[in-house]
DNA sequence: CTAAACCTTAGTGCGCGCTCTAAGTCAAGC
DNA sequence: GCTTGACTTAGAGCGCGCACTAAGGTTTAG
């Protein structure tokens, strides 16, 4: 038995805000921000569309977001993917510092939630 | 053999910028936002002086901005350090509050970390 | 035909956490 | 006495990531 996943396609930007979890304020803002090229767009009256590589393009946007990376590097990872493939090589750096930044920052977090709990410890030592 | 730890007593806001490495500016910043009450001042020129309470202080703060909690709520846990011994129940829900916080956040970068992981993946099976 | 509910753009505003500037005071060294 | 330099204050500026507003065009329902 197959499961064939309901894809939705041409997506207004409010039915691309629901499934994106962003507001269509922020979709146009990442569009204007050089995040987000080659949003279709109806001839007729100019509305955007959206199809399922944008719904996958913005998750993985959201991933970086959530790890912490600024809007100017998503642009510049945007930049590169439609340079084309011969900037593979430096996409791939792009993502390793990305995450070794990320991982450092992690220990830093951690460590310093450390003296927190030692902070907390303490207080409860008070009751 | 005891070892005896030399603590610096009444330094200056650039010293006290050394020692904790923050700005001057910071440290001024910090003051005006509620985060410092009573660093005393030289009677004669006004000038600031911090003792090693201070800096301990300080360091705890940067535990606390380093691990995310906003300015405003370092205040609040500042307003009820001064309030006295009845707020121990406060300040320990507060920082155990913010210990939630900051490991459920934890987890959600460890996640979307690991979908760039996955793309970094990606892109190494191209070379 | 009209009202509403969409969409478009350019531009402004906001909360955060600093960071810096301007104008002035004060102490020490020459 | 005068310069130098560290300090003081109030207030402005900034980079970030949106969020919102105003003014206007289009589509749809009644």
């Amino acid at each position: 038995m197959v499961m064939q996943q309901v894809v939705p396609e041409n997506l207004t930007i409010q039915q691309m805000a629901q499934v994106t979890g962003l507001s269509a304020h922020t979709l146009r803002y990442y569009e204007r921000a050089g995040l987000l090229d080659l949003v279709d767009r109806n001839q007729q009256n100019g509305y955007r569309y959206y199809n399922e590589r944008h719904i996958k393009w913005i998750h993985f946007i959201k991933c970086l977001r959530a790890t912490g990376m600024p809007i100017r590097d998503i642009r510049r990872y945007t930049e590169l993917l439609y340079e084309g493939d011969h900037t593979v090589r430096d996409r791939l750096n792009l993502l390793k510092a990305h995450r070794q930044r990320v991982e450092q920052q992690l220990l830093e977090v951690k460590e310093h939630l450390e003296a927190v709990t030692r902070k907390i410890g303490y207080y409860e030592t008070l009751d």
